[in-house]
DNA sequence: ACTTAAAAGATTGTATACGATTTAATTTGA
DNA sequence: TCAAATTAAATCGTATACAATCTTTTAAGT
């Protein structure tokens, strides 16, 4: 047992079971998110916006790790959908500035259920969650710190 | 501080940095994949075919947590790309059995050099590394006992 | 045997993702 | 000050993902 190519297992990898528990877990989100309309990518930017209020969309790809490119045809949907509006920013034309509408700051409310609900669908003790973010984020961190 | 919709804060949730981290890790096999001319998915899928030699789309699937809607174009294209042959069982003529070629087994030898220099990228200690890989498998384990 | 159900892939439609390029606005630096 | 570099979005092309549906083949039950 044990050959030279067992670098290549996929049960040796530990970016598989990263990206497989990654859309086994947003694919679950579906069912909650279906009633308020929204896709994941979309209810991740919904969930920035619903904190900062008023954000360009450099600085929500910032926090969602998302280029223009993806979230433009997101934001467009948002707004067509009417949750959001789209304006470019008087100070400096090149930013496009988010901001909440009246019913996007409505659907707040509905969406507030779903963390909790989905907390059941991770099998993990609350030690382990939190285990599991602190890993997570120290990853991500590092990957921040690569941008030097 | 505190209010009732923290739980809606992007920073309190378990899924968002496992999706972000997923995405930003298989990023990083890019210059690694790119001289090898295969994507992540397409890497992930030789992976499994270089371990089984003969495999289903249908338990290539199961192994991936893929379904035939994303697998079909891949296996497609890995089968353009020379690296895998497409066949129908005789048994079943249901089944599509991949297997691999000669240029598919070559492969393999270049791609052995890839997960050490993708261990480097992720700044976990071989410890917190063990501890990721068990708690990922231990949510995947708990999807699998759902389809019951 | 024969109808019905189940299973495996393929197909279609929608929504990401991301690299690369383009466009427009702003900053920099000689 | 003004050409060159930088920055922010948008656009384009390619490759996933996944739900839903369709087709073909096999299995089950009577």
């Amino acid at each position: 047992m044990g050959d030279k190519y067992d670098c290549l297992k996929i049960s040796n990898q530990l970016c598989f079971p990263l990206y497989a528990c990654s859309k086994e877990i947003v694919k679950r989100y579906k069912p909650y998110l279906d009633p308020i309309d929204l896709t994941y990518t979309q209810y991740i930017a919904m969930m920035v916006i619903w904190e900062e209020k008023e954000i360009t969309v450099k600085a929500l790809g910032d926090r969602l790790f998302l280029d223009s490119g993806t979230l433009t045809p997101v934001l467009k949907k948002l707004e067509q959908k009417g949750y959001v509006k789209r304006s470019r920013s008087k100070d400096d034309e090149r930013n496009l500035i988010i901001t909440l509408t009246k019913d996007g700051e409505e659907l707040k409310k509905q969406a507030s259920a779903i963390p909790a609900k989905m907390g059941k669908c991770v099998a993990l003790t609350p030690d382990e969650s939190k285990q599991l973010y602190g890993l997570l984020y120290k990853i991500l961190g590092s990957f921040e710190q690569e941008e030097n």
